[in-house]
DNA sequence: GCGTGTTGATATAACGTTATACCAAACTGA
DNA sequence: TCAGTTTGGTATAACGTTATATCAACACGC
């Protein structure tokens, strides 16, 4: 036996002369090539388990020239339907040894610039990515070129070079709206989401299209924008209340902003549910615990999550894989928050 | 000008060719050593601008034998509480160049195993981790052993050579029990938490203590074990309010447990704040949004994930730093779970 | 008994960075 | 003037793995 443990760390140099094989056959041993026989990988495991051995795969990146690294890069991790998006990704990796980093651009642009560059420094090979409002397009560009995949979740760039994962924000106020329509509903509001953005555009499409698919005429629809914070959306709620015609119901551009709304209409004194209507869009667990329970979109968080990393994975493997779209459709979930019966 | 790009990565060999340096030089210069004069700076940073060079962190790191990265081993992201602790690593690794990797380990000891050894494959120079209940002592000696920096988070393993940062469960268990005695409760029940868990055990001694300090014997005190989720407590809800003499209070276990507690009372006919009070534990940001708003004891999650970070960050610098257990102090926050007024 | 595979293993040179040791030139002080 | 120091820089050998090319031994067909 000679002797183990003269350094610190064990290596495959270690395993190779104890296991008396050379480097390269540990090596095919420990990526299960195959091509050697069942008797040394026997002994060499045998080797590998005495030494206590750490497999360095800093050394196999940085050789393979590739790596077993993702980034994901979202807002901000206390948002629940982000929680939910990277318990997707964390999902989608069991079971494989890649690791994921994750982080948090605030929304800012500069941030953003930095941790990516911070994550291409650490040589990542794939990335998940929900862009920044303000992204420019040569952004999504320039994080292709560097070779890695690259899959944008739920704000679509609109570029034919980059793989999408995200849900038919439109389709979602549809049904949103559809659900109050057919409730009885006829002056309805859209409430909430930042004025630029373009999930409200397209949500806001959605409301729109409902309302002229029920021949209500647009004139009577009526938008409410800002922040998705609870003060800000106060002041949207009093806004809408105080109008001569109120409306009855109210499709609220996320879950967040449909529970702050309905604590700021009890504020008020009206009760949600019953003098008047909320839906939300994003369908995180939290809408199950409120009171009323809110009816809301589901957008299928984890899924996009999970379905953004297959992607990666499979074009970690095969690069060659075309470019991918991939749309989730929403679901209505009914709770009590608009209700049980009509309420015109 | 000497051609540039032959092959695909610019390395800092591309970049002393160019710059007229050696590499030794250039990578000096990116470490900000000092010892480079500043035209010399300024010329090495010009073509590594031209060039578009990309720092090569797997390269630094095999060499160096340490690494710009710390794991976070958690429960489940998709718990608010989590996310606080999560959103206070992210926040205490800005400014720096340290990543951290986010595992899972659902509560399993098997998957902590596998996931502490992937981090080591990784080679981090850093984990912060929320043990599963049931780890041995023995697994943070290994931990330890590794060389890596190690902070344990919210369950102490009472292991002196271990650093840990976490809350006082004794305490904030104390500071809800005498709030609930100081608005004239007499009856009041423990409800929820996993029987064995350590952070329960602790929590009901404070619940205990304060209700020995009111003058209360502890044959009138009651507790309630089972899983935090809904339907567990749904149902230890229905075998509290069933007693004979049904308390008129209940600390829980934590705020999710409250906040399905609430719930659960409401559709047995009584209402929270007033039927019956109920004050919470962590202080997620939820418990703010339900309504009545939640009384609660902020552990300060945010808080912990900073602080433990801070450690790990400390000891990257200087490793002879000694072991430290800092205790976070609960801090009670009044809503309207306990009503406003003394109800006995 | 001769080419032709096949099987199981190996030697060697990278991958991109940095620690170590070293050096030449310029400055210091007496 | 010269030993000694400082300044600004460099050559070289690692770090731990894997790709590539190569090889010996043996089996196969004919």
């Amino acid at each position: 036996m000679t002797k183990a443990r003269t350094s610190q760390k064990v290596t495959i140099v270690d395993i190779a002369r104890e296991a008396q094989v050379s480097t390269s056959t540990v090596s095919l041993v420990l990526r299960k090539s195959g091509r050697i026989s069942a008797e040394t990988v026997a002994r060499v495991h045998e080797v590998i388990r005495k030494l206590g051995y750490t497999y360095n795969r800093n050394a196999a990146n940085l050789r393979q020239q590739k790596s077993q690294l993702i980034g994901l890069v979202i807002n901000d991790i206390r948002n629940p339907f982000f929680a939910e998006v990277t318990s997707g990704v964390q999902q989608a990796l069991e079971g494989t040894d890649v690791m994921f980093f994750l982080v948090d651009t605030k929304d800012e642009i500069d941030e953003q610039d930095r941790v990516c560059r911070s994550l291409r420094e650490f040589g990542i090979g794939g990335l998940v990515i929900f862009p920044v409002a303000s992204t420019r397009k040569k952004f999504f560009r320039d994080l292709t070129a560097d070779g890695a995949p690259v899959c944008v979740i739920l704000r679509n760039p609109g570029d034919p070079q980059t793989n999408f994962v995200g849900p038919d924000n439109r389709e979602a106020a549809r049904l949103a709206t559809r659900h109050l329509l057919s409730l009885g509903h006829r002056k309805i509001a859209y409430l909430g989401g930042e004025a630029e953005g373009q999930a409200r555009r397209e949500r806001l499409e959605g409301y729109h299209l409902a309302l002229t698919e029920a021949a209500i005429p647009l004139e009577t629809a009526v938008d409410f924008a800002g922040k998705p914070d609870r003060d800000t959306t106060a002041g949207l709620v009093a806004r809408m209340m105080s109008r001569e015609d109120p409306p009855t119901a109210a499709v609220c551009h996320n879950d967040n902003v449909a529970i702050s709304a309905m604590h700021s209409l009890r504020a008020i004194g009206k009760e949600p549910g019953r003098d008047i209507c909320i839906v939300g869009i994003d369908g995180i667990p939290q809408g199950a615990e409120v009171l009323p329970g809110l009816t809301t979109v589901q957008m299928h968080g984890a899924e996009i999550g999970r379905r953004a990393v297959q992607l990666i994975l499979a074009r970690m493997q095969n690069p060659g894989q075309p470019i991918e779209t991939v749309t989730l459709h929403p679901e209505l979930i009914i709770r009590g928050s608009c209700g049980s019966t009509a309420q015109p």
